[in-house]
DNA sequence: CCGTCGGCCATTGTCGGCAGTCGACGATCC
DNA sequence: GGATCGTCGACTGCCGACAATGGCCGACGG
């Protein structure tokens, strides 16, 4: 296979990095949730044409994490509690099926892996790091999700994943002791790792479903607390009076 | 609600209209699957820039019915029979979820519409336009999708759906008799109907599931007969000789 | 003082063009 | 005759500019 020890350029073409880019600004936190952006604000802080960030843009949108108004502005979405809801129930219905296939069609090299990730979790949940730990989560998951080899699950999971990854750190919520986390999942990857089909799915399901609940609970409380988020004040700098000179 | 009989003028960019109207050529069969387009040919046809048709494309083959192969052209996407299960085993997984959401949230006229549905699919089974079918057939299923008023859930089922409708009819199968279609739908809609959460859920599952693996046998029966389709030919005009004159 | 109207500006919508890259044909050399 | 290299056409990647639109602010009239 790989006769020489040449390694492979990447060609990834500049769209796709300004999108990757501007993905990770936005599920990272350094663009705050409802705030307001522009396209040539963006295209001069990467140094890239309006045309590329707008391609961006209009990716990132389809996958939910902006909203256009025409002739206005971007917008990174501001989800809500029934936001979460929706994106729970999709995602315990999506991992369900996943824990399936995987459950039925597990080889040794996905044992291994999968071993591996619920492992990860279990070292990640005896330290008090928070984001760590929440990586190790989402890694399990995710871990689930390729070794079924199927394409499309991982496309539609991948985008519900960058939307959970956005409420959570809006909300700073997860933070379930970590015997509670292991407790949670390693049913699961038991279940995968026997073969019983119908159990892992439920166990997917539920354990999706009770974390959602309690996520959109307390988002629900946050949002009774302070009904309209006025105006997060459009973005850096603020309007200029009419008569700069 | 409908003061004057003046039609509300569509106000929506040119690329969204470009888009849709590029989709139903695709899944419609005016452009064929396997096919290759550039980008220029479409922006002529359509009398637009490239750069939106681009765009166009690009939301197109985020939505899987066209490969960008880069500094080459585009593909509208060849479904294999593995392509098929991967499209309905998702759609399993997500119209259950859509039929337990819905039997345990349905409201009057939710009851009505569904029951609407039904009948109308009921009515087209009486006669043999199979076209008109397989449109109640797709209508009734995204009645349910709609109805659970999840946005997301929605988003996701329609990319599914365009890409079910192009491997149908790229594959012209579908062709269950009348009565057999609604003896499958019939008692998914009654347990809705009931407030079966769990019952409206398996149905629906087992209804997807059998009809993809019928589906994707088909496929696999035809691939197994023409394993490589060559070369579809370069979209309309051959390549030109090197020196025309 | 308040409501309404008009103009202005910011921002997106759309377009054509130049440059980089890929695939393939044809010429050349062995 | 066969394989390899050079060259060419075609297509996408990326860009800057102009047009259209909606919101905001000030001016005007009551």
């Amino acid at each position: 296979m790989s006769r020489l020890a040449i390694p492979r350029v990447v060609k990834m073409p500049i769209e796709a990095q300004a999108t990757d880019a501007l993905r990770d600004s936005i599920v990272g936190g350094a663009i705050q949730a409802g705030q307001r952006i522009t396209e040539v604000e963006i295209s001069e802080q990467m140094n890239l044409s309006r045309a590329t960030v707008r391609s961006a843009l209009h990716q990132l949108a389809k996958e939910g994490l902006l909203t256009l108004v025409p002739y206005t502005g971007w917008r990174v979405v501001l989800l809500s509690a029934a936001d979460v809801w929706e994106l729970y129930t999709l995602r315990s219905a999506v991992e369900r099926l996943a824990a399936q296939l995987l459950a039925a069609s597990i080889d040794g090299a996905g044992r291994e892996r999968l071993a591996g990730a619920l492992a990860a979790l279990t070292e990640a949940c005896d330290g008090a790091d928070g984001a760590r730990i929440a990586e190790a989560d989402f890694s399990l998951h995710k871990t689930i999700i390729d070794l079924t080899r199927h394409g499309r699950l991982a496309g539609q999971y991948g985008l519900i994943e960058q939307q959970i990854r956005m409420c959570i750190r809006s909300s700073d919520a997860l933070v379930a002791g970590g015997d509670t986390i292991v407790g949670q999942h390693r049913p699961i990857v038991e279940a995968i790792l026997a073969g019983a089909v119908e159990e892992a799915g439920q166990l997917s399901e539920a354990h999706n479903l009770t974390e959602g609940r309690k996520l959109a609970d307390h988002l629900g409380s946050l949002e009774a607390l302070q009904p309209p988020p006025p105006e997060p004040a459009p973005a850096g700098k603020a309007r200029r009076p009419r008569r700069a000179a």
